[in-house]
DNA sequence: TGGTTTGGAGAACACTGTTCACTTTTTCAT
DNA sequence: ATGAAAAAGTGAACAGTGTTCTCCAAACCA
């Protein structure tokens, strides 16, 4: 898990020490992945077989098997691809200058979502078929995220963020940040899966309203920091 | 998926003009939920598989083909009746006297993700795969929920609880109670199936403390109502 | 009783992920 | 450069899957 991280997000200047073998090898192993981030992206898991991918990219199916051990594997690897555009949009939202505390969660919250939505076989297979202890890990402790992986580094940003809004005053100062990270999580990731599956999930509603899609995650983001609120 | 939802509920005493075929037919076809339920709660969608399902009852595999036009509608099938379940539990938490609304409220949602603990496949299977536009008209439209199905029914007592909120001045007033509901729903379905996919996940925080699983259940409650509070 | 509908069985189709034996290519040390 | 070892790639096969088709027997009904 660790060491292709690196590999996977990097180009292809990634050092001088590389073999020729070395990089027409990582070449394939990227083609691979290449092959497989635009299948799934359309298609979702259904649609991604190894047969499939084997004649995408014009190999044999089991020539798929010397550079991955299994599809789970694979898969893992575009989740975690997933997880880097995901901690970079994050990135991006804190780094804006002049922007309040307050704004700032709201926002992250809002590009959370909206970074779920715009790769939802991704997120949805993040989040289904988990049962990798190391995985599971990721989930638990968010502390060396250093060496951890982007999914890592995403929950640990999280816990910050609260951390960071409890010592400024906007938060609850009696708040238990690590139950509280858990539950925000919660609540973002709740948005993000219904309106993955179910099309027009904050859009419309029985009575004939409807709602922008994002007007209605600024919604939803107002109400869980509302709860969190001082 | 109207027809046999009364079926499924019912007992064996369903009616007095039930043919002997009519009932032997319907036995049947309940043999072959139950087995399907039983299998599906221990080992989730991957151990049901319909051969394996005909070895338990002593058929066919194709024999499953005259009652169930496919494996998903079977599924289908399980995950209504957990629906069934999930409305009873939540009207029992609400038929309970001497309740105020703002606690009703707050066991709603407790009761919500302890049901959906309880069966956390039929659940995540609830959640996932979600096309068939019969299935996604449940999700808009909550009004005609009488003759509707139970899946239908469970959002439509969450839309009633919050207005009565509303109404009873326990939440805002200028809150939009439609958009409301579903985020309100948003978290609660978050925290679940947060909750099925990873093991621990509100109960031990990476600083080494620890809680009781219905202790984060109803922090994240407490924090959901808080939001909505007045 | 005869004809029609129904219930059920078995084989087969088209897939799936994965493995294994095998060949070809590349690398590397002598 | 050459022979050995390692790596890359292939094709067939295995054990599954959901599903459909043809066929047969049993039940129903006139």
């Amino acid at each position: 898990m660790k060491p292709h991280m690196r590999e996977d997000s990097a180009s292809s200047t990634d050092g001088p020490l590389e073999t020729p073998a070395e990089r027409r090898r990582r070449r394939v192993r990227d083609a691979i992945i290449e092959a497989a981030e635009r299948v799934f992206a359309k298609e979702g898991p259904e649609g991604l077989s190894i047969r499939r991918l084997a004649d995408e990219i014009d190999y044999s199916p089991s020539a798929i098997y010397k550079y991955f051990s299994s599809k789970t594997e694979l898969v893992e690897v575009l989740q975690e691809v997933f997880f880097e555009g995901l901690v970079a949009n994050i990135e991006e939202v804190k780094s804006q200058p002049d922007m309040p505390l307050n704004r700032c969660a709201r926002e992250s919250i809002s590009t959370y979502v909206r970074t779920a939505l715009a790769r939802p076989y991704h997120y949805a297979a993040a989040f289904s078929d988990i049962e990798k202890p190391e995985v599971q890990e990721d989930f638990q402790s968010h502390m060396s995220y250093i060496q951890g992986t982007f999914r890592h580094k995403a929950f640990y940003m999280l816990h910050e963020l609260v951390t960071d809004c409890v010592e400024a005053g906007i938060f609850r100062s009696d708040l238990a940040v690590a139950a509280a990270s858990k539950s925000l999580w919660a609540s973002m990731h709740g948005l993000a899966t219904l309106m993955i599956h179910i099309p027009n999930y904050g859009t419309s509603f029985f009575d004939g309203e409807t709602m922008e899609r994002d007007e209605f995650i600024q919604f939803h983001s107002d109400l869980i920091i509302r709860g969190l609120e001082a």
